[in-house]
DNA sequence: GTCTATAGACAGATAGAC
DNA sequence: GTCTATCTGTCTATAGAC
């Protein structure tokens, strides 16, 4: 259940982004939203036309917010190796997963067109913002010389989805550290030793 | 539909991977695991107690098929590096995603310590696997020196697992490509060139 | 071993009263 | 806007005949 100051759409949308984090989409119904958002059948489906409309609306927030989330790290002061490293390691919901990684897992997602399109976008965005962020540390701010930004940008993006898989499969987070961990001083030229963020 | 020369239990089986891989565990129904092995209803339920055991059994198969796959890869000639990038480059149907690593996404499955215990035990396997190799290659096998071999080998596990999710995000093999290419780039010392596999 | 019949609960809505 | 009733199909089995 969520806070009553909340209108009765906006608590639909953070039911079905919990349950969508939580479950997927084929794991979420319709009952479950209602249950969690306090909202009856018919309210329900006054706001939303059904599964698929709420479905989008959550995904958008969940990524619009997820995009806010690394943008602050991403964004803050230091070398361009500090804010990777700020990005890799800020803290995390380890065992949750990423809320917008977990859908490409959906076959009833990836076979909408409209549904992948948000997921898509987010990770596509977050891939260009670290190639630009490695292009300039390579140049000086800290990182290897010579690497492949863009490919170096879907390396540091897999290793965090990646983690979360692992996490899960262990039940534990420190699979996780271990492997940003594992980035990062791969990141970082021979002479560089790992700082303590 | 599967070979009639299979016996029903195995057609279930092989029926039952396929939709887990596909579909997940939540969206595989009994129902849809008859239809593609061609078997009946009484049929299933006489083999099989229902669709927790068939799951495991079907778990355990793909568990076993991936550890025998990658170890091909890492078991083969080459140096550390070679293997790591045999491993990493091998042929794969990229889209559909890590058949082991899927179900971790699975919340009936994490929640299920029998079905979660055959994919943590690959992964974990994995891991380990590449840890020696890992360590092997910076005494000299041409890694990068001074890694953390077990930091590292985590880093080149979630990298693949989330490789697949960026191509499926993007609904392209490329971003797994991007992701793959630029680990190899950082494993190598920076004198090394990566060889074209 | 395989088949058909049956069953209670849920999925994903639609209709119409209030 | 919200509520209750209703509906068709599916989920995950169980029972018992063949």
């Amino acid at each position: 259940m969520y806070s009553d100051v909340m209108s009765t759409p906006e608590r639909l949308i953070s039911a079905t982004r919990d349950l969508l984090w939580q479950r997927g989409y084929v794991g979420t119904s319709p009952k479950a939203i209602q249950r969690l958002a306090g909202a009856g059948q018919g309210s329900m489906y006054h706001h939303f036309s059904g599964k698929p409309a709420l479905a989008l609306a959550a995904i958008r927030r969940t990524a619009d917010e997820m995009r806010g989330t690394a943008e602050s790290a991403l964004d803050g002061p230091g070398t361009p190796y500090e804010r990777i490293a700020a990005y890799l390691l800020r803290e995390r919901d380890v065992l949750r997963g990423c809320p917008v990684g977990r859908l490409t897992m959906d076959p009833e997602v990836t076979a909408d067109e409209t549904l992948r399109a948000p997921v898509d976008e987010t990770l596509d965005w977050l891939r260009g913002r670290l190639t630009g962020i490695v292009a300039e540390g390579t140049a000086g701010g800290g990182l290897r010389p010579g690497l492949d930004a863009s490919a170096t940008a879907a390396a540091v993006v897999a290793t965090v989805q990646g983690g979360y898989v692992l996490a899960r499969a262990t039940g534990s987070p420190a699979a996780f550290d271990a492997a940003v961990h594992g980035l990062l001083a791969l990141l970082a030229p021979d002479d560089h030793r790992t700082p303590e963020v």
